[in-house]
DNA sequence: TCGCATACCTTACGGCGTAAGGTATCTCGC
DNA sequence: GCGAGATACCTTACGCCGTAAGGTATGCGA
């Protein structure tokens, strides 16, 4: 990690919930949800790497909070869908709530006076 | 860390932002820090650790954000007071404005529909 | 058949928050 | 003076997580 470079740093902590958010809108596959997060994000770097994404994906089934299985795509590897489970559902609820609080607390701090 | 504990998580990367932001209003010791940090999260829980602190405030300085000099005070061991370096002043305005960033992408995705 | 895009994965590494524990200084009551 | 407690700073060991780098398999088009 760069230290210092534009958002890397900024995004920890905040990545699990970005892609319990894009499966909320249905189930999805690695490169698809890649999309979503760089369409969301709108930047021309890429937001998330893929060396980030599938552990990440790995630990939140590992939890409990995603359930998959795969299904032929048109091009490629087969695609390994991820969607959520009751308890990914109820985890995101709460890690929302949560970012609220924070986006109170920046509003309240850092984004006033300069 | 307790794996999914209320903030814990969502703390990352922030916590050196709101160091900053501390020092911002002037030179600060640790436990002025901490105690300005419980203010602002207004939270029964203490927000950041000693453990937390202190190794963070040596990476800032070793970064060349921070300056530190010792200085007696009122009771205990002599405080180590801490103030922003020009490229602490840098660093931070940077860092806020990608936290806008941040804030803006969170109300156009996981802040809106539920 | 030779790339090229799609698609998924692993290893090794470093940053960072934390629990646990330690050390030094000062004040106050006795 | 002397012990208790508050103030104040620090370190070690650990585990989580993002990432660079590299690897593997599949299908399509030239």
């Amino acid at each position: 990690m760069a230290t210092d470079s534009t958002d890397e740093q900024i995004l920890k902590g905040l990545l699990d919930t970005l892609v319990l958010h894009v499966l909320q809108a249905g189930p999805n596959y690695g490169f698809g949800i890649r999309e979503q997060l760089d369409r969301q994000f709108g930047t021309d770097a890429e937001m998330v790497k893929e060396a980030t994404l599938y552990p990440l994906l790995h630990r939140l089934e590992r939890k409990g909070l995603l359930a998959s299985h795969y299904e032929p795509g048109d091009r490629g590897s087969p695609r390994k869908y991820y969607r959520l489970t009751p308890e990914g559902h109820a985890f995101l609820d709460r890690r929302v709530m949560e970012w609220r609080r924070v986006a109170a607390l920046l509003q309240r701090t850092i984004f006033l006076a300069k």
